[in-house]
DNA sequence: TCCAAGGAGTGCACTGAGTGCCATATGTGG
DNA sequence: CCACATATGGCACTCAGTGCACTCCTTGGA
């Protein structure tokens, strides 16, 4: 009905976004622990009451769509649930985390230079985090539910990721949002799914035909082997 | 001299065991939130500014000996420095965690168990966490300066060797310390050595002349190899 | 034996986050 | 005009954590 909250979910509201925005100019121009919750509610013009209505607590304020793009991930990976290439889904959803950072670059770099000065808020992001890898941990144990050590390698993988996603991220925003964010995103991204066995991104014409290999000693360990093949293409 | 600190660093004091004994006594029988600093301190029969001396927080008096561990593991690293498999020492430093772990097996059970009931010590425990991820992370930077996303790796094989060890203490955490922690450390640990190309411990009377590959298409990129190899050895 | 000096423990008052409860608008449909 | 629900505000309270000053107690020296 048109009596329904017009941003069910969303968590869009004017107050909300009033509360935010009177936060962070406050925990810019004063640091994020000079600043309490009445200065913030005083800046905004509303109630101290207001501010917990809308957010569970101080630290909540400086992650308010994390809620929201957490709930993405998760129905990305809903939809996903049959996908050929589990890695490469995972991979995906990180990009969408990747992708709310990059529609707000200021913001963005500004909440990065917070939460890497406030213990307190480092904190808070790593319990955020550890939801994404989780999501991602999830979506992968049911995947290899099959497998030996299924849950081993779900857990591994999803930290992989997201620490090679992190890894890029950080390093965009250290240069204050310069440059193509998604670029080095991808190139850490396909440093995982190479280590863990699934082909990134096929370069077209390169067809399994192309290769042929030849191993003797069918019984020897698959590390051994591969350590033979790099050194035999020149590149360990 | 005798009048030093006996216990210089190992952070061993009669009143500290005291305030953990009451702690954890306190923390069972009601639940953590259901404690008050006021209540511990009365029990161990001190004064209320005694506890903040010890312990910075009220989570820290659950996390008792992670900073003594977090100093083992750095001196771990430093003696290693010129080691020549990077991961494997890695792996050895988290094995040092599993053993402070094991040490007191029904402890850490019962901090086990509240750290899954209680948020707040759910996040406390994450930041913990990522202390020894970053100290391992930036063991393996050093390492890998000379290479290519020499960071990316080290901050991806880092998170992979914690997400490893833990998938296998918590598995044993969950089975109430029964059974041997250091073999499912061993096994999940040897599969991120595999993953990221070490061998794990070479299985004696293997010898790379043991095995012989011939590859056609030298051009060819590692992973298309890597899959064939796989398909030839009915790994897949 | 007496006297500093320093550290360990304590008491007290204060700040600030977070909560429960109730009062007050502000609609909305009957 | 009346229930009724929903958004907001005010108030009082709990509790974690801190700064400060005070009391011991130990140790070492004269």
């Amino acid at each position: 009905m048109s009596s329904e909250k017009a941003d069910a979910g969303t968590g869009k509201t004017p107050m909300r976004d009033a509360l935010v925005a009177a936060a962070f100019q406050l925990f810019l121009e004063r640091g994020y622990e000079q600043t309490t919750v009445d200065d913030i509610v005083a800046l905004a013009g509303v109630g101290r009451r207001s501010f917990f209505r809308y957010f569970p607590s101080k630290e909540d304020v400086v992650f308010p769509d994390h809620e929201r793009c957490l709930a993405d991930m998760t129905a990305f990976l809903a939809e996903g649930a049959d996908d050929d290439e589990p890695v490469r889904r995972v991979c995906d959803a990180a990009r969408l985390v990747l992708r709310m950072y990059a529609e707000n670059p200021t913001f963005s770099v500004q909440r990065y230079r917070l939460t890497r000065e406030v213990p307190g808020l480092r904190a808070y992001e790593l319990s955020v985090v550890w939801r994404y890898e989780r999501a991602l941990a999830s979506y992968l144990r049911r995947r290899y539910e099959a497998r030996r050590d299924g849950t081993l390698q779900a857990d591994v993988i999803a930290a992989a990721v997201v620490a090679a996603h992190n890894n890029a991220l950080r390093s965009w925003l250290r240069s204050d949002g310069q440059g193509e964010a998604s670029a080095a995103v991808d190139h850490a991204l396909a440093y995982v799914q190479f280590a863990f066995g699934e082909a990134p991104v096929p370069p077209a014409g390169e067809r399994p035909e192309d290769v042929v290999v030849v191993v003797s000693r069918r019984g020897a360990p698959l590390w051994r082997v591969v350590q033979e093949i790099e050194t035999t293409l020149g590149r360990a």
